[in-house]
DNA sequence: GACACTTTTAACAATTTTGTTAAACAATTA
DNA sequence: TAATTGTTTAACAAAATTGTTAAAAGTGTC
């Protein structure tokens, strides 16, 4: 069998994988369930990648990249202050449009094991401890010379972090409550970009 | 054996159940784990609860209430905008200072499946369709009136509840992010109340 | 203390889920 | 085409998890 073969199947199998876990979750993922988004027999899958936890935290390790990297390129780069906030509202929403389970996935598997954050994080190559530097400082010189409120910097990040990550993590909850399908939802996320960014901006603003 | 004692038991087995219930989700919550908890034998859970998925039901129910019901009753309360808001970020913040597991927890749970969102809702009382009419048409009236600058009312309440409920989903990352102990994050909490009404006000005051 | 009653446990049974293996099958190449 | 290699499957085995039961232990009452 060829080696494009071979690729094929082990890539049916990682994309089956991905649905099945990021859905579910480690516990709730049935190795049934990834043969049969997959189209295969569920010992292909043992015979491809050792174990569930083999396969589980090959997944992982590319969903925790997807939800932190860019971000992390972002937060460290030597851009202005406004300009970082909006490059940061527009690649968090335009990712997790494609990918909105992302995040509850990877928020859920870190509550149930923490130290999967260092760990992955060193693996990755970027400290989650020290994300935040730079732009801690930024904020604190934007204040100084009045280009901005006094704002805690701490406060300000989670206030743009929340806005972008919540309405994924509880979109179920939210397209429920606002009566939205998934058009108007991805939609609404889509005018978000720019009144997100307007609303944070007026809220920091001398 | 006493009334007390019976009660005493049943109270016993179900924080163990909610503490593990919550902590795991239903998948990755062990029978084993919550009587061990209880500090009792797996077949007393069966004796006083049918199954794994009724104590589970009777678990969700509460939190999905401890969830909603403040927040619904706020929302449609007739308090002058502003201080609704101000309600909302307080209750939120306090009560999920308090049980910081419980929305992911909610969320994980309505995501595996959503129908319990309509279900658990009608049983609880409030339809989740309906909780944000009346703010929505309070966000309008001071609109028109100048009281805030235009802003779309779903985008406001999407900020609102973001802001305050996410910090606690991802609880786990932004205290190592941050480099926060537990005792930090709660005083962080606690300071938010304000800074985050601040930040809102002053986004939405012409 | 004998009786009726509830609570608790240990041992067992059933089910679900994961992992293994040996053999069939397909592709490649000498 | 036969040998080699890698792929796939069905059947099986093992482990983990849940659920049941019969009997022991405890409690209150007469």
């Amino acid at each position: 069998m060829s080696k494009e073969k071979v690729k094929a199947t082990e890539d049916v199998i990682l994309d089956a994988a991905m649905k099945v876990f990021t859905r579910r979750g480690f516990a709730g993922a049935r190795m049934e369930e990834v043969a049969k988004e997959a189209g295969i027999n569920r010992a292909l899958l043992h015979y491809y990648f050792r174990d569930k936890e083999t396969m589980f935290n090959l997944i992982f390790e590319t969903r925790f990249n997807e939800f932190f990297s860019g971000i992390a390129r972002i937060l460290s780069s030597d851009l202005p202050l406004f300009e970082k906030i909006r490059q940061v509202i527009n690649h968090e929403i335009d990712t997790l449009t494609k990918h909105p389970d992302i995040p509850r996935f990877v928020i859920m598997e870190v509550a149930s094991q923490p130290e999967r954050l260092i760990q992955y994080g060193q693996k990755m190559g970027f400290n989650p401890r020290q994300m935040l530097t730079n732009f801690t400082q930024q904020v604190e010189i934007a204040i100084e010379s009045k280009e901005i409120i006094p704002i805690d910097s701490r406060q300000l990040l989670m206030n743009v972090m929340s806005t972008c990550i919540y309405p994924f993590v509880a979109k179920p909850i939210i397209k429920t409550m606002m009566q939205m399908d998934e058009n108007s939802f991805t939609s609404m996320m889509e005018k978000r970009k720019k009144d997100l960014y307007d609303f944070i901006v007026k809220a920091i603003t001398p």
